[in-house]
DNA sequence: GCCAACTGCGACCGTTCTAGTCCGAGTTTA
DNA sequence: TAAACTCGGACTAGAACGGTCGCAGTTGGC
């Protein structure tokens, strides 16, 4: 299927929010769930993610939470959903668990995997600045 | 999730083999399913989508089977996965059930189907004649 | 006429994945 | 010390997916 994961999409949701930030400042998550409608408990567990993968800075504490890392231009589509639904070929044979008895055989393997790179560089196409 | 479902993967698996099919000619579901080493069962429900939306002809009875109902290089990959997993955009938002309650003020969700559309357009961009 | 080999279609079931919630622990500021 | 926050994992209900089964309709051959 080609749709994007709740959590994904919540991820832009919450990235796109926090371009509009001044430098310095950060917003909680709590505060990020209420002002763009988002279950309250999923927002941290993104945010959390994006942090860990270096997409935003977080600072604990009373007045901490979360700030853009980088520049929105720099932060693409791609990446964010390599960090939250994990990377994954479009073919439905995936690394480790669950692998098709077809794959000693298979021939269309590698096509797909060409289609799927250039899919990944229409993604990286676009910045949380353009959306 | 950027991943085909396992329906579209088989019925790509499928086309491909059916290319190579003297005109006149059909194979069956059950020949397709043990030549290319497919679930038996989910053969013919793959194949029937794909005569209903015309994608392939089907002729019943007892020499029956299916052949390409155009040229290979007609038929693209976006097509397929079309009609066998149904179109739906990037975003999560579905027509009809499970509707996301920030539709209504929500600003990623023209972005994000042009992305979609984007993404379609490299889907297309592949034929069975190619993979 | 009758049987065998097909397609067509829908119902069904177990497993996996997803979305969302909850809780406890660590951190920083007032 | 208390409040507000991040962090991380565990947990649950529900939906989606993969796969199977059964039956009706069709066609060709004996
Ligand atoms: S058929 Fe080929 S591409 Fe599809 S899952 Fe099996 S090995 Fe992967
Ligand atoms: S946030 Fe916007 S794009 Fe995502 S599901 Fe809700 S309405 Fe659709």
């Amino acid at each position: 299927m080609i749709r994007l994961s709740r959590k994904s999409d919540y991820g832009l949701v919450a990235l796109k929010a926090l371009r509009s930030l001044q430098p310095g400042d950060a917003l909680s998550a709590r505060e990020l769930a209420v002002q763009l409608g988002l279950p309250g408990d999923m927002t941290p567990k993104v945010l959390a993610r994006l942090a860990q993968a270096g997409l935003v800075e977080s600072s604990m504490g009373k007045a901490g939470g979360y700030r853009l890392a980088r520049s929105a231009g720099d932060i693409s589509v791609a990446e964010v959903v390599r960090v939250l639904d994990g990377e994954s070929g479009l073919a439905p044979c995936r690394e480790g668990i669950l692998e098709c008895h077809r794959i000693e055989t298979c021939d269309i393997k590698h096509p797909l995997d060409n289609l799927h790179q250039e899919v990944m560089r229409v993604l990286q196409g676009m910045s949380i600045a353009q959306l």
